[in-house]
DNA sequence: CTGTTAGCGCATTCAA
DNA sequence: TTGAATGCGCTAACAG
């Protein structure tokens, strides 16, 4: 049987309690009780049941995310993924609040993150844009040790304890890479639409894909990106005209959302099948046209793996403790239509 | 506060005991007393406290993983979050042992599993070898109620609980799909090396590789297989002489192990740039593969995620318990250069 | 500075 | 068929 509390106090020769205190280094105790205690627990092995733990505490952690409003599937993905964490919030003794705001929209963020620093959580989450009266409050929540990750878009020099979400330029470099390939030798320039040059995510993406085509394939004309403010409607009108004025488009690259509108572009103008087109996350639509064809590769961040990292990372911060990063990294997956993981899933 | 036994104990105007009973459905209930019970779980919206519960318990699982020796290092990266999965055992009540038997080696696979089967363990997961002696030790450790999860390579008509391990036919379809993209227009045959025909996950790749040539890539001549046991330096060999007949090769696909004989062999041969190569797996020297540009694209299977899933479902089954299939379900992953995760992680 | 004691939510004897 | 009592491994008052 692995040793318990009971059995390292026996062999200190001290008290529960007293182990109790040098477990969770709680002052009170002689520096030679202390290390008595600590020759125990070393000579024993043993480690602490942290379920039994967090049983005799019966602590909850109350966490606030704030996420985008509006039709984006991706977001609306999220939101579902942080609906499901609230269903295990019995188990993993989480108390979560979503706060919505208009996506791309600052002072609206701003407004929410003082909003949640009133309900004085353990910490919150927050779809970051970037803009000084975000990074503002992010740092005022800091000052409360409120401990604060960014979900899918970073808020670099906020002070932020954690970013849950995936490396974009590395996103945006494997897309080019993809595309270069996937183009090989047939001729004709490569666009970019983008949501909005105000999230980090959007502009990070942008410079790993301009990066590698650069270096990569350079006789490769990279037209002026379009920004369609992840709204379908505004997409398929701007590339509807893009594809009208550029009869020789061999590749577009869709860093944001939108792309039923990208989609609807592509297979009106009947230029899905002679177009690669490489767009982000997986959603009902982007995987009917990753199937379809009209889209040849998609490049995903998984917003369940996501919203639980941040959970994870909120809560160890709330309590002090470190971060295993390696664990908490997101992963850029690649879906082709090969490799797709079934629906629902 | 959510409620507890004591309340719908409280609730129910029974003693804790019969909730208990009741909860775990236990006989010794007058129908009557069990209704009153269900319905003060339904009113108050009980849900157990699954920490607690195993805090009682006590229950502990005592686990077999079978695993092929030999060098192969994404076998032996599988040992290593094995070894993780023994450092975790305290707080997750597993206690795991690893038996070791040489690869592809039938005979010898069935005498460990007839040696995990006397240790009588909650459950066993296997690296399976398809072969009849094997099917048949698996069907006796589940005649003596012992769970069985297939680890990386499946035994379909064995009985075993689940299987822990990529979709393999889809692997193979997404190598052939990316395979024929990045080949492009070029001239010239595919080659394909496997380890053995004898493991089911080489089978399947194959297979699904074969299938996407043959729909979407018609013209394209395909090599008869290579078998290289997943020995470097037979695959060296193998590949070298190949290379020396097959001038116009295009394309190599490695669904097996053995990486380093096809890169040391494509790098003497001097063509690591003219010829794409595809293989599975991230090891310390596919990744150095991939990063130089011998190795186009590297499919790979993630051994942590699959171990973790793993003692999940052997447990749940050693429990009898449903397993969330969806969750349970492990992707592949593609990595190009650009995508790779840090190093270590 | 150290020890005693009473739970946390649940499972499990042993009696009744 | 039911209930009272005890303990799992740990934390947290409260005493000393």
């Amino acid at each position: 049987m692995r040793p318990t509390v009971h059995d390292i106090a026996a062999e200190a020769g001290v008290s529960l309690a007293t182990v109790d205190r040098v477990l969770n280094n709680r002052p009170g105790v002689r520096t030679v009780t202390r290390h008595k205690v600590e020759r125990a627990i070393a000579t024993l092995g043993y480690v602490r049941d942290v379920a039994a733990a967090n049983l005799a505490k019966g602590r909850s952690y109350p966490l606030v995310f704030i996420l985008p409003a509006g039709e984006n599937s991706f977001m609306r993905g999220l939101e579902a993924e942080v609906r499901a964490a609230m269903a295990r919030s019995a188990a993993e003794r989480t108390d979560i609040t979503i706060l919505s705001v208009p996506a791309f929209d600052a002072p609206a963020l701003a407004a929410a993150l003082m909003e949640a620093r009133e309900r004085r959580p353990a910490g919150v989450a927050v779809v970051a844009v970037e803009a000084p009266e975000v990074t503002e409050a992010v740092k005022r929540l800091r000052e409360d040790r409120i401990a604060v990750v960014t979900l899918v878009s970073d808020l670099p020099g906020s002070g932020r304890d954690h970013f849950a979400g995936v490396d974009n330029i590395a996103a945006g470099r494997t897309a080019g890479s993809l595309m270069g390939r996937f183009i090989g030798g047939r001729e004709g320039a490569v666009a970019v639409v983008a949501g909005s040059m105000l999230v980090r995510d959007h502009r990070d993406r942008l410079e790993g894909f301009r990066a590698v085509m650069t270096e990569d394939f350079a006789g490769r004309c990279i037209l002026p990106v379009i920004e369609g403010q992840d709204n379908p409607t505004l997409v398929e009108k701007l590339v509807g005209a893009l594809l009208e004025r550029q009869p020789d488009l061999a590749g577009i690259y869709s860093l944001g959302a939108g792309n039923r509108g990208l989609v609807a572009a592509l297979e009106k103008a009947g230029r899905e099948k002679t177009i690669c087109a490489i767009a982000h996350e997986l959603t009902p639509h982007s995987r009917a046209a990753l199937v379809s064809g009209t889209i040849d590769a998609l490049l995903n961040q998984n917003a369940g793996h996501e919203v639980r990292s941040a959970i994870r990372v909120l809560k160890a911060k709330a309590d002090g403790l470190p971060v295993i990063s390696a664990q908490e990294r997101i992963r850029i997956d690649i879906f082709l239509k090969d490799n797709l993981p079934l629906e629902q899933a």
